[in-house]
DNA sequence: CTATTGCGCAACCAAAAAGTTGCGCATATA
DNA sequence: TATATGCGCAACTTTTTGGTTGCGCAATAG
């Protein structure tokens, strides 16, 4: 099963929960209301988003409170950082750009 | 069917495919002998990297030569973006922040 | 103690994705 | 022309997802 960050924001429904859960900290419950599905199905979002830890758990009595953590956001824009100036000023330091690139990978 | 850059980077093949293909435009037979599958898998995912305008076909010959279009990773980087004051400096200007999220979204 | 609420977990289902095989078309080579 | 190459496309199989339903457990409320 992979689980990694980029299969954590494939999905649109996850993305919309780390928006959330990024302003504040909540429950499965608080958070199936905003989408059109069960608590359940928010519940396993829940579960790969915390595999890949992207989301903390935090018990509160009988309440389970997610948290966001941004940490693993980094490596989203990591992946991204080395095309920015390509999209930014193409053909122009492009070798710099791809010294980048192949030092970064493998 | 799905299919936006979010989908298209979430496979680690399709991520290894678009750093070689920044790096020079080729044609699915060279790009198949970096990775342990068949022509007709790349292509495939080829073809699901056109479908998102991540990459482009030129026509040589009877050779396809795929270029890379860096302006849709643009969108992912626009979607990072908010949170990284969060990975940078947290529980620093948080609510500047959120503001940005919930002006971004929707 | 009993009832209710908030959960996770396991089993099951339908849909989508990833990969394989076989084909046909167009270009290049002899 | 005959043959080989580079490719896309379609059909099919297997694996992975996203979702639902039903259960049981722990914590609160009465």
């Amino acid at each position: 099963m992979r689980r990694d960050v980029f299969q954590a924001i494939a999905d649109p429904t996850r993305r919309a929960i780390i928006g959330l859960i990024a302003i504040q900290a909540m429950t499965p419950n608080a958070l199936a209301e905003y989408f059109d599905t069960t608590r359940q199905a928010v519940s396993k979002h829940l579960q790969i988003l915390t595999e890949c830890e992207i989301v903390r758990q935090e018990q509160t009595g009988r309440e389970i409170y997610y948290h966001f953590n941004p940490g693993k956001m980094k490596e989203v824009a990591d992946f991204v950082e080395p095309f920015r100036q390509l999209w930014e000023k193409r053909f122009d330091q492009l070798d710099h750009v791809l010294r980048k690139i192949k030092t970064t990978k493998k």
